[in-house]
RNA sequence: GCGCGAUUAGCUCAGCGGCAGAGCGGCCCGUCCACACCGGGCAGGCCGGCGGUUCGAGUCCGUCAUCGCGUACCA
């Protein structure tokens, strides 16, 4: 075999698509549904909208995903990475609106048909860039089973699930307040309404007249328009006389009665509040508990329809005319302003939500909702970080009946008819529908998360009983940010624990009813957001979003990637920066060279196999080549635990600092003595040790940099892709205790001690001021001593020591480690800086011993301490002791 | 209002009972034999405030302050 001349520097423009491409065409990102009995991993991807182009906050998500992918297929798993969009229901629709928009035109010009048409070719061009990016990015994803939440099969899974759950009872239609966007003309559901403090005005208002009067406030005063009544507490000693009675509501001459409910607060405000059944979420329960008629005063605009002269007035105008009135027939009895309250945004388009009595579908929660968060609590899913069950179980424990019915057109229709004589039919999927003129299917769509909690196994081919679905279900771990935990994540636990039963599992579910629930996925592991280089949040109108192609163009998808994951720790946010990204490519770079250097020299690898290799016998290696070794078990061994808790910043530190510092660093440059050494035999095996070290970091920096490794692998081994090589970690099945081989505490201790001389004697030589290059004759004495007596030829290669002529004359000396390092710099020494310097570290040395004194001296640590912590303290002192010793001794002998 | 989290070097963050760490940035010095997308060295921290537990506290507990996030039916 020969082997490719590599550039001095790495081009990931070369790489990158070729290699993409090569990966994909050889089918290794698809596995196959056979039972080949290797255990399976699978993960669903967070579908992104068909609308968007992938943000770095994807990017995040997918090396997450990638990273964990690609150590279990490397660990021989059966695994399936499954791609997909989402049809994302409202946010395209309004993209779509807005295109029209620019031409002139509104959806209803076009109709309802022509415009779902229109919404499928944006759907065609938009998807396909995701798709490119994705591409771009490295996710190893099976393209051979692309899904889309529209598709055919889906859409048959999302008729599947709702005519189960109308049948169960669990799907109802009814009149309820929901959450209206006056905008979007469509009801939203809880969760897609944003709540921000804003200052409004609160204003109190006389309802009635003198004695009959009572005084109640607002921060929307146009709804008093809607009033149906005034409630105050029943124990309220202030009202007890008013509860019954009724008062005249102002503007309207309407009578409205005074109603006693416990809801309210009676040391809230006077303790009275105005109820409006028709536009308030809990005026609405009161006015059930009490028969109160509801009175819509607004239609779907937010424009009023009360009679009178606020007619046709927007909510917003309503507003202060409203007031107006009321201050002029003297029933303002006092003014807040500002006063801050929460008020619903549209998290669509941004629009002050609307509370409005509606005609909609709902999903009775409740039973769902305790499932999900059963789940939780006994552990069946766990989730990553621990800390975000709390909010889970907040949510899930408490939450409303869900509205599902959105007035859209891109969505799933509702699949149920409506027919004479207030028929309703739901018909089965393949069942035809009720015909004939008289029957109409209802003209709304379903919420999108409706489709998407179905993700983890409508992809899989649900409901058909289907090998992909017996093969890859449940899914192993859900990835994505902590964002939409609520939106997605709970919905997928509640419908897919409801949908989803083990055939193989004759145990009954918690509640002993039934086959038992199978969760949708064993883990939920949430990363946080993407920020900026100050923390900030991303946005467009910041200006400070990065997009993520830009940045592959220039440092790298790699780059991007390692940038990504080394701040992805656990629930917590990212920030990433220019800076970040660069010393990212730095690093594939660093690692390209280090390859191009191990392969200059004849690094081998006998054997692409693990257990297989032919490592030279332990005994006949140096200690050097013990040392790396070592510590490469000993990286592999974390790493490799890290990966389960998703550390993925802990692991990308550790193979930096692994790679960089103690690799190149360290075991390269000591490589070097041998690799130009006499001994012959010893440059062989370093040879073998060099290919072996960078054979095992390639493969454990795989996941992360997926191309740079390749491209170096298959250089180093001949082999064809480093994508199906053996984890050298635990492999399926495998103990933990083979992971990484054996330690060897004793060559680390001997190159630690190496390490700490090296460092010291090159401290010394740049505080005399001299070049790195320098050459400098010194005599090592004491060295045959101790356990450094072997590296003497390394020490001084590394040190630019040269063995002393004849007449040596030391001028300066460093102790460490047992050697004291003699070094003749009488030609570039400073004298005065040499003192300030020796007494700048005698004063160190001195607080040192004090400070390591009292401790001593302190009864309590002697006798409470453990003996290893106390024996570590009593060298400390030593040390220190000997320090100051050797220093007092050097500056008396300073000339001058 | 309630809940969760944060507060450590100039910046972004690790560390979570036993000598304060990383990356970037800053300063000094340079190698021509893997890499200037490099190498060697240095500086810079009362680990938010106060109290407690402990022989010993960024690390555990309490409290306050500031910030962030989530959530909420206070009109």
């Amino acid at each position: 075999m020969t082997r490719p001349e590599l550039a001095p520097q790495y081009s990931p423009a070369d790489v990158e698509t070729r290699r993409y491409e090569g990966w994909v065409d050889a089918g290794l990102f698809t596995p196959s549904a056979q039972d080949s009995g290797a255990p399976s991993y699978t993960i669903v991807i967070p579908p992104p909208n068909v609308t968007g182009s992938l943000h770095i906050g994807h990017a995040l998500d997918h090396t997450i995903i990638d990273a964990l992918i690609r150590r279990r297929r490397m660990q021989g798993y059966r695994t399936l990475w499954l791609p997909g969009m989402d049809h994302a229901g409202i946010a395209t629709q309004n993209v779509v609106e807005r295109e029209l928009a620019r031409e002139g035109l509104s959806r209803h010009d076009l109709g309802r048909e022509r415009f779902v048409e229109r919404v499928w070719q944006w759907k065609e061009s938009s998807g396909g860039a995701i798709l490119g990016q994705m591409r771009r990015l490295g996710d190893s994803v099976d393209w051979t089973r692309e899904r889309f939440t529209m598709d055919a099969g889906l859409s048959r899974a999302v008729h599947t699930m709702f005519k189960r759950l109308y049948d169960d009872g669990l799907i109802y239609r009814a009149e309820r307040i929901i959450n209206w966007c006056p905008r979007c003309l469509t009801a939203l559901s809880d969760i897609e309404v944003e709540h921000a403090d804003e200052d409004g005005e609160l204003v109190s208002i006389r309802y009635g007249d003198g004695e009959n009067s009572i005084v109640v406030a607002t921060t929307r005063a146009e709804t008093m328009l809607g009033d149906t009544a005034v409630a105050v507490h029943p124990d309220d000693p202030r009202y007890a006389a008013m509860v019954g009675r009724e008062v005249e509501l102002p503007l309207t001459g309407r009578r409205i009665p005074v109603v006693a409910d416990p809801h309210v607060d009676p040391k809230f405000g006077t303790g009275a509040v105005k109820v409006t059944p028709a536009h308030d979420p809990n005026d609405f329960e009161i006015g059930r508990r009490h028969n109160l008629p509801m009175l819509t005063i607004m239609d779907e605009h937010g424009l009023i329809t009360a009679p009178g002269p606020f007619r046709g007035l927007d909510r917003f105008e309503a507003r202060p005319a409203v007031v107006a009135a009321l201050r002029e027939d003297d029933r303002i009895v006092a003014e807040k302003r500002p006063y801050e309250h929460a008020v619903g945004h549209c998290s669509r388009c941004g629009t002050i939500v609307e509370p409005r009595l509606s005609l909609q579908w709902f999903v009775k929660v409740a039973p769902l909702a305790k499932a999900a968060g059963d789940a939780v609590r006994d552990g069946r899913v766990r989730l990553h970080p621990p800390e975000m069950a709390a909010r889970y179980f907040d949510w899930v424990d408490d939450m409303h009946d869900w509205c599902i019915s959105r007035q859209l057109w891109w969505g799933h229709r509702i699949p149920v008819w409506y027919g004479p004589d207030g028929a309703v039919v739901c018909p089965a999927p393949g069942e035809d529908p009720p015909s004939g003129d008289a029957w109409q299917q209802d003209a709304d769509v379903l919420d999108t998360w409706f489709s998407s909690g179905l993700w983890p196994f409508s992809t899989l081919g649900w409901p058909d009983d289907t090998p992909d679905l017996r093969a890859f279900y449940p899914t192993s771990v859900l990835v994505t940010g902590y964002d939409i935990l609520f939106f997605w994540v709970a919905r997928m636990m509640m419908l897919g624990l409801y949908a989803m039963t083990d055939p193989d599992s004759a145990s009954p579910d918690s509640a002993g009813t039934g086959p038992a629930q199978t969760v949708p996925f064993a883990a939920i592991a949430l990363h946080g957001l993407v920020r900026d280089a100050r923390g900030r949040k991303m946005s467009k109108s910041r200006g400070n979003t990065v997009d993520p192609l830009d940045w592959i163009d220039r440092f790298g998808a790699d780059a991007v990637r390692f940038t990504l994951a080394r701040g992805a720790n656990p629930g917590g946010d990212v920030a990433v920066s220019e800076e970040w990204a660069a010393g990212s490519r730095n690093f594939c770079n660093k690692l390209w060279n280090a390859a191009r250097f191990s392969l200059m020299n004849g690094a081998c690898v006998p054997a692409a196999h693990p257990g297989q290799q032919a490592l030279p016998d332990r005994a006949s290696l140096s200690v050097a080549d013990r040392w790396i070794l070592s510590r490469l078990a000993g990286v592999t061994q974390q790493v490799d635990a890290w990966f389960e808790d998703y550390e993925f910043g802990k692991i990308s530190e550790t193979l930096y600092h692994f790679a960089w510092d103690e690799y190149c660093d360290w075991y390269l440059e000591l490589a070097k003595v041998t690799l130009t050494g006499p001994a012959e035999g010893a440059a062989e095996h370093t040879k073998a040790v060099l290919g072996y070290v960078l054979d095992r970091l390639l493969r454990l920096l795989h996941p992360l940099v997926p191309f740079v490794t390749e491209e170096l692998w298959t250089a180093l081994t001949g082999e064809d892709t480093i994508v199906m090589a053996d984890w050298p970690g635990v492999a399926a099945g495998q103990s933990v205790a083979a992971a990484g081989g054996p330690m060897d505490a004793a060559a680390e201790a001997e190159i630690g001690s190496l390490i700490r001389l090296v460092t010291q004697v090159r401290r010394f030589r740049s505080d005399q001021g001299l070049r790195p290059g320098q050459r400098v004759p010194a005599a090592l004495t004491g060295i045959g001593q101790t356990r450094l007596a072997g590296h003497e030829a390394s020490i001084r290669s590394l040190l630019r020591l040269e063995v002393p002529a004849d007449e040596f004359k030391p001028t300066g000396s460093v102790q460490a480690e047992g050697v004291t390092v003699e070094l003749d710099t009488a030609s570039v020494i400073d004298v005065a800086a040499e003192r300030r310097r020796m007494q700048k570290d005698l004063v160190t040395a001195t607080e040192e011993a004090e400070r390591t004194r009292r401790k001593l001296a302190n009864t309590g640590f002697t006798s409470k301490a453990p003996a290893d912590i106390i024996e570590k303290t009593k060298q400390r002192l030593a040390a220190a002791e000997a320090d100051i010793e050797l220093l007092e001794s050097s500056l008396a002998a300073l000339p001058g």
